[in-house]
Parts: structure tokens; C-alpha cells; sequence
DNA sequence: TAGTGGTCTAGACCACCGT
DNA sequence: CGGTGGTCTAGACCACTAA
């Protein structure tokens, strides 16, 4: 292969062949050439397809794997990785029981689904334009019958035509799950602001604790392929049984 | 190399041969035989010395690369990382102004720091028999001249022998350097479990803010080499104009 | 210019999976 | 058994750094 066609590697935006490689199989998952579950080509295929040798295609998987876009299994295949799956469940939830490590049943309700204007904080998390419509569900989730989360999630409302609390409501895994399956919108990373409040009347009341009760304040900010922004959240953690868990790497 | 030597392939204890040469190269580390900030041999020379490939050396580095422990810099060679750099500063301290993105000139006072025996709950986190000596040190962190960060940090005293208020509070720079620097311990990895509380009476005052003001109580667990536990903390964050920032990948 | 890490290749063999 | 990902090798060349 010539120099040219490797990347310009004398021009400033010089990219190794693995990292463009990679750039055409992440254009091929956010196409839906190859939808989530399903399997992609064997690595030696698409270095035939690309005329490139199959360690360079694996150099690109293995950054792709590391970013939870896809799962390797030995023997079987890479496979797209999707929010259908019992291992993708708390990757975004950070909330932990104080005993034991792993959240016992939870179950979900539905406060409120409807469509609005963006008011200008979502409308700058959203990269939207100011008015622009958007979909706010509010929502409790409880752990074994106690309420711990209240959450706000606000949507972009081109991207989730036809969402109702209904369909929400009825739908019963993942919200993240929903939003792949249903709209076609893979959530990627996110980012967290977390801060102690005290709960107003209207939080505690729906969280059953008194008003004043210390709560956490998550702000998250979920991304698309291509650092899209495309989901907003406030959500209201009690963490009087719980706790947020982190690591530090 | 022969199959045996390479790890035992059909044992349950199989490793491949990359990540036994990490194994090496971590006892290296570990035993101080580098130090950090020093340059470690270069692959071609580890590859010879262990009589395996360059590219194997290459991945045993890798992951070592990924897990903080070595910086490798092209046309230099890699380095032991060390807690002395501009970029460790913030890698085990989450917390963030709410506008701007890098905290502000920041500074630690020391409020207490004395050995006395384990309680059950420090005992515990650093795996240590009740009542073995441990290294109790109590500072205030302020950003701007505002209070804002209340720590408790307990230390195993066997292994910060000589740790007095006075060497703490005249060393500039990240406590983590200090005890890399001064007493071999370096920390790796750490793990958070973060809550919403309101400020007792005592630490209200410390931190300058009302009784009952919401906080951030921050619990980590800091690991050095082979997961072992050397640090418990126990931090009360003030999150008016701050956030504890987080990455979901 | 010499030495380092970074990329890419081609080929071999192993471990794992389903048939 | 055939096909997949996983490991390991040997060698080439490139990019970056310091002397």
C-alpha cells in the first residue's frame, strides 16, 4: 500500500490505517449495515474487504471493543454490542446497594411522558435550538418496592417520534434497550455531574422522604456515535440504603 | 519456545506468555528495581533479555500503559509514571468547579494527623487486625480560599513509619507523591462509594457552611500493587459551586 | 544520526465453538 | 471438523526525540 493511501503521514491530520479502518467499521455499525446483536464479518474477511492484513483490522475491533461498541467471543465471532443483555444493564446505572454489590428486582413507573419546547438548558445539553421540541419522561424506579431514583430524561423530539408513556410504560427491559431497538438511537458514553441537595416538597413527596433529605443530584449527558448528544437526565438518587459507585483507574 | 514454557496452555491456570512478561515487568516495578519517573530498558532489550518477540513485550507494556502504571513516549522510551506530574494531579480527585473545567489554585491545610489503633471499620478496609497501629490524618482542602473538601485519610502504620503532621503539611505538592517519594507506597487504583449527607455540627464548622447542609460523603479505598488496600479516606465535598465529575463508558 | 516507540505485514499455531 | 478469535514471531519501515 502506498504512503499517500496510508494517511498522509507527513500531513498534520495523519491517522494510522487501523484508526481509518475503524473509522469505516464505526460508520458501518452507526449505518445499520450491521445491527445491534448480530454478528459482523470474521476479521479475516473484512482484511480481505479492505486489502489490509488482519492484524491491522484487529488493532481497530480491539479499540472498538474497548469502547463497548462491540463484543469479541472466541471461537463464535464479534458481535454488535447491544443494551439487550444482562452485562450491559448497570453500565450506566451507578447506583449500588450499601449491602451486597448487586441491585436486587427493580421495577420502573411511569410519572409523566409528554412533548415541549426545550427550555434553554436542555436546548444547549441537546445542541437543539431554542423551542425546538423535546420529550420529557419523569419517572421512579424503586428497589424492592422502596422509591429510590426520580428521574428527568429529556429527549430530542426529531429522533423520537411516536414515543409515548404507554410504549414506555409497556415495554419492559432497558430503557436504553427501547430507545436502540425502537428509534434507531444507540446511547455510546456519558458524562456525570453528581452533587449533594436537599429534597424540595415536590422531590420528597415522590421519593417518600422528608423534605430537607440529602439526595444526590446526578446531571447526566448521554452521547451518540459521533459525540452526538442525545439524551439529558436529572435524576434524584435516596442514598440512605445506597450509593453511587465508582472506580478510579 | 516450547508449549510448557509458555504457560501451560491446557492448564486452568493458562496465561499467555504477554501477560506472564507483564507479571515480570510488574515485580520490576513493584520491587522498586525502576523508580518512578525513571526510564525503563526498551522493548528490543526486555525482548532479548526474556527471549521472547518484540511485539509481545510490546502488549505486555500495553496493558501496563493502560493501567497507569508505565508512560510510554515516542523517540524517548517509557517511564515509570509517577504521582509528581501535572497530569496525575487529578486523576483520584473527581471533584470539578461547576464553571470551568480545571479546579483552581488549591490548598491543604493540615488539621490533625496522630497514630492510634485501628477502629473495627479502618481495620477492615486496609485488612489489618483490630487494633494494629494506623496513621490517622485530618486536612481541610480549599479551592480559592473556600473550604471545600473535609478529609479523613487512614493509613497503615507499619507502613508509614515517621509520618508526622509537620512532614505532611511542609510538603508541596499531591499527598500521593509524598507517600511515593517518602515511604514506597504507590497507589494504583481506587474505588468510591459516594452518598448525600447533611453536615453535622463539626464538620459544618470546618467547612464553613450551616448545620444540615447537604454534602458529598466520599468513601475510597486506594489499592497499590497486587490489590492490596493502604488507604481508607473519608471525604465530606461541598458541592454549591463544585461537582463530583464522572465518566460513563 | 542513532535509538526509541508506533505501525504494518505475513504466516504459524493455539483455544474455543458449533456442527 | 472447519471457522472464529487469540497468541506469537520475525522483519520491515515510519515518526519522533535527543545528541
Amino acid at each position: 500500500m502506498k504512503a499517500a493511501a496510508r494517511g498522509e503521514r507527513d500531513a498534520p491530520t495523519f491517522s494510522p490505517l487501523y484508526r481509518q479502518i475503524k473509522g469505516l467499521l464505526t460508520r458501518s455499525l452507526q449505518s445499520g449495515e450491521w445491527k445491534p446483536g448480530e454478528l459482523i464479518p470474521s476479521e479475516t474477511e473484512l482484511a480481505t474487504r479492505f486489502g489490509v492484513s488482519q492484524g491491522t483490522v484487529r488493532k481497530a475491533i480491539d479499540e472498538l471493543a474497548a469502547e463497548n461498541l462491540v463484543v469479541r467471543r472466541q471461537g463464535r465471532g464479534t458481535y454488535v454490542a447491544t443494551h439487550h443483555e444482562a452485562r450491559a444493564q448497570f453500565r450506566f446505572l451507578r447506583l449500588r446497594p450499601d449491602q451486597g454489590s448487586v441491585p436486587g428486582p427493580m421495577d420502573s413507573r411511569i410519572l409523566e411522558c409528554r412533548r415541549l419546547r426545550a427550555p434553554v438548558e436542555a436546548a444547549r445539553a441537546l445542541q437543539l435550538r431554542a423551542g425546538e421540541a423535546v420529550v420529557l419522561i419523569r419517572r421512579l424506579l424503586c428497589f424492592e418496592g422502596q422509591p429510590t431514583v426520580l428521574d428527568e430524561i429529556w429527549l430530542p423530539g426529531a429522533q423520537f417520534r411516536g414515543l409515548t408513556g404507554e410504549r414506555v410504560a409497556a415495554y419492559t427491559g432497558p430503557l436504553y434497550g427501547l430507545f436502540e431497538s425502537e428509534f434507531g438511537v444507540r446511547m455510546i458514553r456519558a458524562t456525570e455531574r453528581v452533587k449533594a441537595v436537599a429534597a424540595d416538597a415536590a422531590t420528597a413527596e415522590a421519593l417518600a422522604v422528608p423534605v430537607g433529605e440529602p439526595l444526590l443530584l446526578v446531571e447526566r449527558i448521554t452521547f451518540t456515535y459521533e459525540d452526538r448528544p442525545v439524551e439529558m437526565r436529572r435524576g434524584f438518587y435516596v442514598t440512605r440504603g445506597h450509593h453511587y459507585r465508582n472506580e478510579l483507574g
